[in-house]
DNA sequence: TTGATATGTAGGAAATTTCCTACATATAGT
DNA sequence: ACTATATGTAGGAAATTTCCTACATATCAA
């Protein structure tokens, strides 16, 4: 149930589907999932205990039937990862949306290089210094 | 760079790592990167392929180095993922938070079983049918 | 030009993943 | 007790991933 394993159970498409089936439709038994996969009912549980073991799914037995549903919370940290890099994407789309304001103001046909006076690249995206250790 | 790439490029560590470098630290040259890492240099190099294949890093060619720098953009597509999972564990915080709150309001020595009258799983943690196809 | 530096690629071994076909286990129904 | 249903597990083949040691290529510095 570390990270390690989250990110794992999620590089699998079949296993994000699962995810998305348990989230749209609910909790079901393996036998249902399983039907919907071009793929034989042992390999997709098999998927589902790869999600177990990554605490993303968790499942209860009733009868001779075992329903697995979603369980979301390690999802968290997915999400808690991607945090520091949030800003810098938002950076690069705020600098594309503006770049493409300065466009709106000119003539449509009038157009030929947006790059800065010296053509070189700003390799950081934000023209500064960078420590390089 | 299909987003199947990308949740395959987060998969290892070791190229999660490397991100979280490039962000820090901002483009460095491949080399000074892999002393970075345990492991031998042309295996580093095979990672950061892995991650520009992805998108997740793109090359600049300076002299005899190679500079990598983080390209954030592909994250957005997991973060996209990842929204419809948002709401649900945040009810399951809440609910959480909301049971703790009730425990403080009672006397920290009087409290025994937190479950529902039946003492069911609610499977769902919505209480509510599904559509179960 | 020569030699050192910075990197990518080739080729292959070892480990892991993915998927399948039996087969074992447990529960429902008759 | 017997049979059908719902699932997991065993064992193994094929594909993929991970990592390493040469080796090839390109550039910088004398």
């Amino acid at each position: 149930m570390t990270t390690d394993h989250v990110f794992a159970a999620l590089a699998s498409p079949a296993r994000r589907r699962l995810l998305r089936l348990l989230l749209d439709e609910g909790a079901q038994p393996a036998g249902r999932l399983a039907v919907r996969f071009d793929m034989s009912r042992p390999s997709v549980s098999e998927h589902l205990k790869v999600l177990k073991d990554a605490g993303l799914v968790a499942e209860a037995r009733k009868g001779r039937e075992r329903h697995y549903r979603l369980e979301a919370g390690p999802l968290m940290e997915i999400s808690e990862w991607l945090t520091p890099y949030e800003r810098f994407w938002r950076e690069r789309l705020s600098a594309l949306s503006s770049l493409l304001d300065e466009m709106d103001d000119l003539d449509p046909d009038d157009q030929r290089d947006a790059r800065g006076p010296d053509g070189s690249d700003d390799l950081n995206g934000r023209n500064g210094e960078q420590p390089h250790v």
